[in-house]
DNA sequence: GTCTATAGGTGGATAGAC
DNA sequence: GTCTATCCACCTATAGAC
């Protein structure tokens, strides 16, 4: 598929990593043949965006059907990521973030819906759970939801230029405990 | 300056994102004159890496010369990544972490190397700070101070896709109350 | 839908004059 | 040190045959 070989290599290399060439060569076709289904780079870029997006918030309404509590979701939240980064990859939406300068106006109004969309179910979570009583935290939900979301981008990053998908692991465990607390009642 | 101008656009756009055409045209020469400081793109990257790294160091130590504790010194850290925002940039390091896979070798050693420089300082001020009473945070100083520079990094990556250098400044300074607290004895 | 062929542009890099 | 001129590789994109 061709969203699959591109959504890879966008994930590892960036958007401007890899050309048509690239992914056609995966498939075992020609550049032109990949220009017939996405026209312009863009169009591909955008559609990638869109359906990241989509799986993302499935795999979150995945997590909510878990009756385990916002604690448990919260650790599952992060658990996407981990998953992610032991690819080999980044977020798609966090490595296309740091080249939001050079990407064309139709794909950055998504991005930024992407970690809108993160906050708003974070912020979610982190509502239900203060007011459940099992979950402490400091000062607005959503304050907290941004920090997790920036905290997990910026782990993954530092993570994969020092070597170490392991570390991740630990870094993202302590930011979700110091950021909220599970209380036991 | 060559760096000066390279830097300004490694730091918005990317290593990848400018070429010698831009930084000649800033500076009105022509590309042919920047090749002949800098024969390679690589050795450019390389000495822009270096010397991000050495100015860091240098206001870090700048820094610890304030006589006002760890608590403070720890927020003047997030003051740094706070005004490199505020000027439209990321962190050179950061940017160039999200480009990693499509760097030359030469330059990697060098990235994560500031990211360790960024996390034994940390873990200095950490330790002091615990030791004389006046900070609290969970686990090893070493962890926290790695959870700190990725909270950092990707609050940036975050705050520039969604236009707001301003939510950045909320979010790093909950980020650091939330992985370290303050003491007041 | 996929191919070949090609246009048009850009980027990194070098040679040699000044 | 900086210039002009040039090379070569690559990339996005299109036209038209099959």
């Amino acid at each position: 598929m061709i969203l699959d070989a591109a959504e890879r290599r966008a994930q590892v290399l960036g958007f401007n990593g890899f050309s048509y060439a690239d992914v056609a060569g995966e498939l075992g076709v020609t550049a032109a043949s990949i220009h017939y289904h996405f026209p312009a780079k863009t169009d591909l870029g955008v559609r990638l965006i869109e359906r990241y997006t989509q799986r993302f918030l499935a795999a979150l309404a995945q997590i909510e059907r878990h009756p385990d509590g916002a604690w448990a979701r919260l650790q599952d939240y992060a658990g996407i990521y981990e998953r992610v980064l032991a690819e080999g990859r980044l977020c798609l939406c966090g490595i296309l973030a740091a080249e939001y300068e050079t990407l064309p106006e139709r794909m950055r109004g998504p991005i930024g819906a992407f970690f809108g969309a993160n906050e708003d179910w974070l912020t979610a979570q982190l509502s239900e759970g203060r007011q459940a009583g099992v979950l402490a935290f400091e000062g607005e939900p959503r304050g907290v939801a941004a920090a997790l979301t920036g905290a997990l981008e910026g782990a993954m990053l530092v993570a994969r230029a020092r070597g170490g998908a392991e570390a991740f692991v630990s870094t993202s465990a302590l930011a979700l405990r110091s950021l909220c607390q599970p209380l036991s009642p």
